[in-house]
RNA sequence: GGCGCCAUAGCCAAGCGGUAAGGCAAAGGUCUGCAACACCUCCAUCCCCAGUUCGAUUCUGGGUGGCGCCUCCA
């Protein structure tokens, strides 16, 4: 397995601290509002590759956490009237709604920062008795200064840092570059007990602390968006690795963005789809197909139109899987023949293939490229003649593949209501007696209804539109 | 100013030293009462220029055009 590493800046073949065994974090939401689907790629991303490390047969630790306290809850909290302990537990139940429509399995644990107090204040603590964190009047800020190696992430050094940072006016801090900790309370926010009174945490140390916590002071992978390369993971290793003198993750990987009209979709530019939103038009399950059609680290500008294509082609699969389905149900012989031996064994290269694509960089997109061939072949192999072990050949092969990447996953839809089922027979007993009026108003009744009908050699289909 | 990324067919997108995967769309065909599905056929010399090489989309240099980070952001 090949990962690209930022750290590096290149591509190293992937070797686990312990055999056999992953532990990857990867930065989670803050829950303060439904997110967008550029929050959407890194969820999927390293959902993905938590699933392959899994096929390949690693013991996957995946920690995937909550920002549950933060500037921008406690102003939605403010605008709906409700606690920041509110806001946070709706946006994590509104999280999980979409996550499982996007196909995300759920992480090994999801923490939440609110519950990590100590952990965070110890951390803090620590780094204080380390000469790293200085206290000026309640407000912790690290002193990065002390920390030679920042800036080795995002390749900067402290001074170009320094001259391209903008100067806050009347700012106590000893360096702009400098970031908090532990920030002092503020009227109408949360706040916790701590070595320097009541406060809160400072956005980057959950994530080290939790991190700690529940994988060890160094692990295998740290993934999340490109953006939070700088500051926030910069941040993360500073303090890491400022406190415990270990390197705290073996790889960094990190996900493009997504564009509208080539510009970078972000809360703050306004330009961003949030997922909820695009649920309304298309099963999300498109939205999953369109981000692995592509590869991870690179930009994709996202649009409804290229969505359909997405749909489109994830439509392809479906109809491949159900079609299987469909002849296994009908197949009777249990026979195989000499043919069917040779193409049963034919059927290994397209796993082969799917795993040496998936081992570069998990490059979704050529191993969905692999998965269509797959398809070509499944769809022109098999039909109503076939054995019943040489459909199921080819259904497992299929399962294998989409389900590692977490595609074409539902199953047919069976419950057929009793006007429609009946309205199936009438246009069957018109067609038989070639009254094809009848029997196309009765198809257009039924697309008007959601209902599509195909009729094949084997007899009349149908499905959902 | 510092750091970094990208440029492949109508659209999307892999490949990254040996003469261009896959999807969507379009066109022609097989199947079908028609349609749909499926299948077959067809659709590019890879932004420009100069190097390196027997050979470059793939490496190097220089352009041109986009984009990102350096401030909250996935």
């Amino acid at each position: 397995m090949k990962l690209y590493n930022t750290l590096t800046q290149k591509k190293e073949t992937f070797i686990p601290i312990e055999k056999g065994k992953v532990r990857m974090y990867a930065c989670g939401p803050t829950v303060y509002n439904y997110f967008h689907i550029g929050n959407a790629r890194p969820f999927i991303v390293f959902d993905v590759l938590r699933r392959f490390l899994e096929y390949t047969g690693y013991e996957v630790t995946f920690i995937q956490n909550f920002t549950d306290v933060d500037d921008k809850i406690i102003n939605r909290s403010h605008e709906e009237g409700i606690t920041p302990k509110e806001v946070s537990e709706k946006y994590i139940h509104e999280y999980f709604v979409d996550a499982d429509a996007l196909g995300i399995h759920r992480a090994s644990a999801h923490p939440k920062v609110s519950e990590h107090i100590p952990e965070i204040i110890d951390m803090i603590k620590t780094l204080e008795e380390k000469g790293l964190a200085y206290n000026i009047d309640g407000n912790v800020y690290y002193h990065v200064d002390q920390f030679k190696a920042y800036g080795k992430l995002s390749k900067q050094s402290i001074d170009d840092l320094k001259s391209g940072a903008r100067i806050d006016i009347n700012d106590e801090k000893k360096s702009p570059l400098d970031f908090a900790l532990w920030k002092k309370k503020k009227a109408g926010e949360p706040y916790w007990e701590s070595p320097w009174g009541q406060g809160r945490p400072g956005w980057h140390i959950e994530c080290s602390a939790m991190s700690k916590k529940l994988l060890g002071e160094t692990i295998d992978i740290h993934g999340g968006g490109q953006d939070l390369i700088f500051p926030h993971h910069e941040n993360e290793i500073a303090q890491s690795e400022g406190s415990c003198g270990k390197p705290f993750a073996n790889y960094w990987v990190h996900n493009g963005y997504i564009n509208i009209d080539n510009e970078k979709m972000s809360k703050s530019k306004g330009n961003f789809f949030t997922v909820r939103d695009i649920a309304k038009t298309f099963d999300l399950e498109a939205v999953r197909m369109f981000l692995l059609m592509a590869h991870y680290r690179s930009p994709v500008n996202f649009s409804k139109a290229l969505l359909q294509q997405a749909a489109t082609a994830l439509e392809r699969l479906y109809t491949a899987k159900y079609q299987m389905v469909f002849l296994l149900e009908k197949a009777a012989n249990n026979m195989v023949s000499e043919a069917e031996k040779l193409w049963i064994a034919t059927l290994d290269q397209y796993k082969k293939a799917f795993i040496e694509t998936m081992e570069d960089d998990i490059n979704t997109a050529d191993a969905i490229s692999v998965i269509f061939e797959l398809v070509r072949d499944l769809n022109s192999s098999l039909d109503e003649h076939s054995s019943k072990p040489a459909l199921l050949a080819g259904q497992t092969i299929f399962r294998e593949l989409t389900d590692v990447l977490g595609l074409a996953v539902k199953d047919k839809e069976t419950n057929l209501d009793a006007e429609v089922a009946a309205l199936i027979e009438q246009r069957q007993a018109a067609r038989k007696a070639k009254d094809f009026k009848r029997s196309d108003e009765i198809r257009d009744e039924l697309l008007a209804k959601g209902i599509v009908l195909e009729d094949t050699r084997e007899g009349v289909k149908w499905k959902k539109a």
